[in-house]
DNA sequence: ACTTTTAGCGTACAGCGTAAACGGAGGTGG
DNA sequence: CCACCTCCGTTTACGCTGTACGCTAAAAGT
């Protein structure tokens, strides 16, 4: 006769950071979609509803995941200059989300957020206000650098979207459009390689719109 | 005897324009979530299945709803000067998208893409190279554009989380985060009204950086 | 008139998030 | 020692999703 599975009883079983941990391995490997509740539970070995005795339901999970993520910035030491001070956040930042695009997903759809990032939101409006923006210059330009953020890592991690456009392109008609298809053949001679990292470059790029191009010494 | 609801058959009485359109119309005012196939059958009296026979899947489905969205840029006459052209361009995208912004989060979800920007993409490559910028430099320029497209029509319809963020900075400590408490009060005081739209504002800023700051004359 | 093709769609299935009710282990008071 | 109460994980079930499968009836071909 078989025991029905005398499944481990009581406390300390199952907790918030253990259940995330699991959430942010399946979002990372298999994506978004794939992070339902019922997969979590097997991969824990429990049932789906056992779940739900540590988080309220899938939007605060996903908040606690992005939770998370927000508390692996490593927050870098205050900088006087600003573009330097706003360079080194965004960075942190960078750092903690790639490799997980769906966070910027996450965030987006759902209109998530999680307060971890006042501290660097804080420091980006110092920096604005030592560079000269105040008020709503100062909103303005703080929208504007995390505009910039945003789109810069959902669009830097979708291989395929980048794959859907080459081909896109490949089967368009070179006369008509004339232009693409130049610098795409310039690019297919260049020497391949991964695609080169566009974060850093294209930030100071912004920078030099929002704070005036740096002054070269 | 009931005739089984003898609904009326044959071709034409279902066609993928329409389709289409009704799909619009339920993203458009209850959210991409709300968009289930059956809910469009419902609407348009039809069963979920009668849909399959215009369209491969849901997938399929957001595709389309896309290209009719990216049908209605009015596609703006040719400009040399590469700032204006540029900014034309994207400003008639933008005016395309605005009011759907799901638009962008299916784009971004799915990886989808529709072949009607290729004549944007083309004479944004174009003024890129009248602006002196060439092969891997175009492709870095280009790229920051759309990212900053994306990450600005992402972030400026979100109402939701404004109010999340508003609150979220609200009850945090106005000591440790100075600088934010400092911003939010003097927006306090300011006359309120709709939030101000950024895309024009914030375009120029990223062509400044890309570009070199417009000369004034 | 008879057969073949095909457009349209009813049924059914696997999967989802989660509400409701149940059961068993551990600590606590009588 | 026993009753009880409080957790924590369980089973069960509901309404939703996308869509595979196969039927029905109209159109087309011979």
């Amino acid at each position: 006769m078989t025991t029905p599975v005398p499944r481990r009883r009581g406390p300390g079983l199952l907790d918030l950071p253990t259940i995330v941990d699991v959430a942010l391995g399946i979002a990372r490997t298999d994506g978004l979609p794939a992070l339902s509740m019922r997969r979590i539970a097997d991969e824990l070995g429990c049932s789906p509803m056992a779940l739900y005795r540590h988080v309220a339901d899938r939007q605060a999970l996903l908040l606690a995941m992005l939770d998370a993520v927000a508390a692996r910035i490593e927050i870098p030491p205050f900088q006087e200059e600003p573009r330097a001070e706003i360079t080194a956040l965004l960075h942190a930042v960078h750092a903690a989300v790639e490799g997980d695009p769906w966070v910027v997903t996450a965030l987006v759809a759902e209109g998530l957020a999680s307060p971890r990032i006042l501290p660097v939101v804080d420091r980006i409006f110092g920096a604005l206000d030592r560079a000269g923006l105040h008020g709503a210059q100062a909103m303005s330009g703080h929208a504007l650098i995390w505009e910039f953020a945003y789109g810069e890592l959902l669009t830097s991690h979708h291989d395929r979207a980048d794959a859907w456009n080459r081909n896109m392109i490949r089967n368009s008609d070179p006369v008509r459009f004339p232009a693409v298809h130049a610098v795409m053949r310039a690019a297919a001679r260049a020497p391949g390689g991964p695609p080169p990292e566009m974060f850093g470059p294209h930030l100071q790029i912004v920078l030099d719109g929002l704070l005036g191009p740096e002054r070269s010494p």
